[in-house]
Formats: structure tokens, C-alpha cells, sequence
DNA sequence: GGCAGATGCTTAACATCATAATTATCTCAT
DNA sequence: ATGAGATAATTATGATGTTAAGCATCTGCC
């Protein structure tokens, strides 16, 4: 019989914060989406070819920190950038564990084609909310995120981009 | 030959709104993560037990904007939950199209069991990043949301948990 | 009464996410 | 010189995300 409805002590799903984080990611997002997908490429690509743009080549690990996306996601999508000629990958001479990942030019004539559009995006979105209030979330979202990392002391953390375990850090690179 | 590096007109990442609010609702996520893990529940399947225990037995279509998922996700979501037995679901009488989703008797109990845990995470995030920033926090998501939906005027707008393309929307329900 | 158009939900296909395990390679201590 | 322990990247697996299409059902118009 179906369970009736009793008070539990929760907050209601508007005091969820991943949630409301993902509604606001996904209310921006849907802005940046039909313009990638008639590029052709998705937003996990798209981000790959932005950063190598903005930084120069990357080695793999500092692409998926740069990315925000996950080494094995990066492993299924650099061999499809690079068999469609956006980006070439190379093992280190001195470490070939490692693999520098550099823009083709028919990655940045992507980024050429499609960065003002997507930037065109971002004004839009700043007349609309207010670029104090834009550069307010930004700050809160930044702090949010210090604060959690800062106090994530658990060594045994699982794989991510952006913030390893300290713990499992050994040697500088 | 690999592309050098060239002055595009694009912000860095660290001014890329899509990126700042995943990594922040990543940050957020990490502490939730482990306590579902450890009770054998995704995150999405949580989101589903708790907007019935909050909302009492559901219809599909609710359901999916109550949990921002999407129908296809709710369409493989929902009988795994109904296999394990924590929810029920019957089509309603008058349209054999709809379904209403309840909560079982131990979807309530995991609920009872895991929603204190929950909340805990939620005060300890509250206690370190302070609960005034987080309120801030809070309006100017709900205020990014509500400004960007507003303006969505994409009536071929695709298919989206949360906020459907006015002009597809023909009849009141 | 019949049918066009719409709705609700499901399935298909392909994407990334998330975790665990594996393989190749490197470093350091013995 | 060797091996333990670590790192970098890949592969495996099962999850959801996302778009498109399909099927069953309903509604309103002619």
C-alpha cells in the first residue's frame, strides 16, 4: 500500500542546493546549446577546444583540471577531436606516460567561427541580469567552492577534476 | 602543424558561467555523494524518493519537473525504483496516458533513514560557508533562472524539464 | 463518427558521468 | 640491478543526459 504522506524533517526542494544549482546551470546552458550542436560539436568538446585556446597546449591531466571533465570522459573524447582534426595529440619525450594535447588550426578556425556568437551569448545574459548581480554569483559561486574544497578532508576522495586529495598528492610536478 | 596560440576575443574559463556553477554544484554534490552511495541510491533516484515524500504520490510529468529530470530518464528511472519497492505506479482511470507515481512503504523508510544524514551535510555547508551567503546565494540563482526562462521566446525549444516552450503548450491541464 | 493534432510516456541512439580496474611507465629505496 | 609504490592514461561498466522517434491515448473540429 502506498505510504501516506508524513512529516519529515527536510527541507523542501526549493532549499536544494544542487538542484538549484543545476536549474540555474541549466537555464544558462540552454542558451550555449543550439549554437554548439549546429557546430557540431558538444559542450565537453567545446570546452576542450576553448581551453587549449586560451592556454596553449595542455598535458592530459591539466586539460581535465582546465575542462572540469573527468580523465576517462577525456579519453573518449580526444581520439574523436583528433580524428576530426581539431587538436593532435603527443607523448612527452621525457615521460611517456604523459601526452601534451595542442589546437589544430581547424580547432581555432572553430573557435574563431564560434567564439563571438558564444560571447555574443554572455552579453546577452549580463544585460538581462545585470552584470553586478552576474559578478556577485560569480563571487559566491567561486567562495562556495573554495569553502567545500578547503574543508574536503577526505584522503581517501574519490577521482575528480579540479581538486585531487590532498592525501594522494605526493611529488610536485 | 599545431596552431599557436592567437588573441581570440573570448573570457577565460575562470569567467565561464556554465563551468563556475558546475564546479560549484560538484563541490556540493562531493559531500552527498558517499552518504547515497552508502545507502545504494543514485543521486537522481534520491531526488525522485524525496519530491514524493515532500509532494505525495505524483504524476510522471510533475514529477519530472519536480526533480528537473527528464522523461526518458524518469522512463528507466522509475522501474528499477519499483523493483526495489520504493515506489508504486498506476495509470490514472480517466486518462490511460498519465501515471501517478507513490512512495512505498520503503522508499518512506530510506527516506526517514538517510533525509537526517542529508540534512546534516546541509547544515554543515551552511555553518562554514554561512548562512546569509548562502540565502544570497539562493536568490541569485533563483533570480538567474527565473530572468534567462523568462526570456526563452524558442518556440521549436527542446525538450526540458522545468519550463516547456510556451507555444507548444495548446490546452490547460 | 471519424480524423487530425496533441499529449504522456517509452524506446532508441549516442553522449558524458562516475567509479573501479588495468596497463604502461616512472621514481626511489635497497 | 631490482622491485615496491606511485603516476598517467585507458578501458570496463553501469548510470544519467540529451535528442529524436515511436506508440498509445485523448481532444476537438468537421
Amino acid at each position: 500500500m502506498a505510504a501516506k504522506r508524513e512529516k519529515i524533517p527536510m527541507r523542501g526542494f526549493s532549499q536544494s542546493l544542487p538542484m538549484a544549482l543545476l536549474r540555474a546551470r541549466e537555464a544558462v546552458m540552454r542558451r550555449f546549446r543550439p549554437g554548439l550542436r549546429s557546430r557540431g560539436v558538444t559542450e565537453q568538446q567545446w570546452r576542450i577546444l576553448r581551453a587549449l585556446a586560451h592556454s596553449g597546449p595542455l598535458e592530459v591531466t591539466v586539460l581535465a583540471e582546465s575542462t572540469f571533465l573527468l580523465a576517462p570522459s577525456l579519453s573518449r573524447i580526444l581520439p574523436e577531436l583528433e580524428a576530426r582534426g581539431y587538436i593532435s595529440r603527443r607523448q612527452l619525450d621525457s615521460d611517456l606516460r604523459r601526452a601534451v594535447v595542442s589546437l589544430e588550426p581547424r580547432g581555432l578556425k572553430l573557435i574563431a567561427a564560434h567564439g563571438p556568437d558564444s560571447e555574443g551569448i554572455y552579453e546577452t545574459i549580463a544585460r538581462s541580469f545585470g552584470q553586478e548581480r552576474l559578478d556577485q554569483l560569480f563571487k559566491l559561486l567561486r567562495e562556495l567552492e573554495e569553502t567545500l574544497v578547503a574543508e574536503t578532508s577526505n584522503p581517501a576522495g574519490r577521482q575528480q577534476p579540479g581538486a585531487r586529495p590532498a592525501a594522494r598528492r605526493r611529488a610536485a610536478r
